[in-house]
DNA sequence: CCAAAAGTGTTATGTCTACACCCATGA
DNA sequence: TCATGGGTGTAGACATAACACTTTTGG
């Protein structure tokens, strides 16, 4: 057959008879920490198809906005955050009849947030829930379309960020201790790290943690106040602290 | 605003007017390496827009295939390899504007193949040919649509995929050397590696590569028959070689 | 004073780098 | 026998993991 590029062939105009027509869809994997334990947002939908089903939020994409905006947007109408600490494309998908009805190419990003404020549904969704992610990993809560599997892929693009990137600080707020921050490297891996190793890695590459010279209030079952630290520059090459090996990862909780 | 989840509003049915209509593409970045050099393939545009500009090959996703589908097509008729050793999607393209003509989001892969064979130019491309990646990645070559940045971004995964997954087998024959393998590395990464350190390496790793016992020709100017390997399993969890540190990186050639 | 959590020191082990040296071939 | 490229050995630098020990708090 004949070789093509990626326009059509129509020499002027645009004529919709000459290609198939789709819709494409953002959709958005939002991921938080809470109680040490990784949690993604989901919507229960109100409508058909997969009405009363958790999905994970999303919308079609403009012709006026970029992919990246539509996701800022989405998050956006979702959660009220204007800026995630992360947000990051990692794949589309388009298999043929993911949504019943139609065709839809959805694009699907990660958003990392500190925090989420009220979660309120939307007018075409009853719900909107924090759930965590094991659920969804080991099948435990079933998911509308193809939304499990996006959930599961936008995890394992999280465990590869994490180690690669410096979307750990992501997950914890403007100012947090080194048990928190390993916190968020001990739920989404799911191993255990040694404390004192783990400080001595985070804070040796220069620059990657800032202390702030002040100190969090102990537990109310005592111990020495923790020190307090803030995000230094967001690496690119190579974070801190790798993946451990053989034991570290058999020693799982 | 609303709440939405990836799937149109309308309950039933199927109502072109609800959601604004894209053109899907798919886009391939076909990788080969030549004479030690890394090489993108490209064909050159027959018709507007770009008539005459260098562009990657693509073309509209069918509604009946996957987007994985319909890579492999796109690839097959471009090059008439079957399966290429490596094709994994990399990135989603939809800025407003992209496409000069209409709303076109284009969903982009990466191929690599051993070898390409007889290069023919399609019914809808005049010309077809093997360009060096420093040549894009410098900007002397000018591409159709965003396609030097697709590039970029290929070119990028591709050295990500190197020190995390098998990606380098899929740059050589069926049986290769050492310092075949090694050029591939030293291609990508533009780093100089030490011949000894880097066999230990790979070798070491088990399974990875595997014996033949055979031998190959020393070139013509003498020297030891290197031996031949193949290619074991493709490891998923961190290939044998990582990028290396400073001093490496720097003593570039 | 005791328990608990944070933070520091120390040591054994493993990995990586650089480079010296040996091997097998063509001319 | 010399030049050339392949393959092996090895010592020092560096990184990692394990865990003992000290610090600072609440009760």
């Amino acid at each position: 057959m004949s070789t093509r590029t990626s326009a059509p062939d129509p020499p002027s105009g645009y004529d919709p008879a000459q290609f198939p027509a789709f819709a494409v869809t953002v959709d958005v994997v939002i991921l938080t920490m809470s109680a040490g334990v990784l949690h993604v947002l989901l919507v229960k939908r109100g409508e058909a198809p997969f009405e009363g089903t958790w999905a994970i939020p999303g919308g079609f994409k403009r012709p006026a906005e970029t992919l990246d905006e539509a996701a800022k947007r989405e998050l956006r109408e979702e959660t009220g955050v204007d800026a995630a600490s992360l947000l990051a494309q990692f794949g589309a998908y388009g298999d043929p009849g993911r949504d019943p009805r139609m065709n839809v190419v959805t694009v699907a990003y990660l958003a990392v947030i500190r925090d989420v404020g009220e979660l309120e549904a939307g007018s075409d969704a009853i719900d909107a829930a924090l759930v965590p992610a094991s659920e969804i990993l080991n099948g435990e809560r079933e998911l509308a379309f193809d939304h499990a599997r996006i959930v599961r892929d936008a995890i394992e693009r999280a465990r590869v960020e994490l180690e690669v990137s410096g979307i750990a600080t992501a997950f914890v707020g403007t100012t947090f201790t080194m048990a928190e921050l390993r916190t968020v490297y001990e739920a989404i891996w799911g191993v255990q790290l040694d404390a004192a190793n783990f400080r001595r890695a985070v804070v040796s590459e220069d620059g990657w943690v800032i202390p702030t010279g002040r100190r969090a209030q102990p537990g109310s079952s005592g111990g020495r106040p923790p020190e307090l630290f803030r995000a230094g520059r967001a690496w690119d090459h190579g974070g801190p602290i790798h993946r451990l090996h053989q034991r570290a990862q058999e020693r799982k909780t």
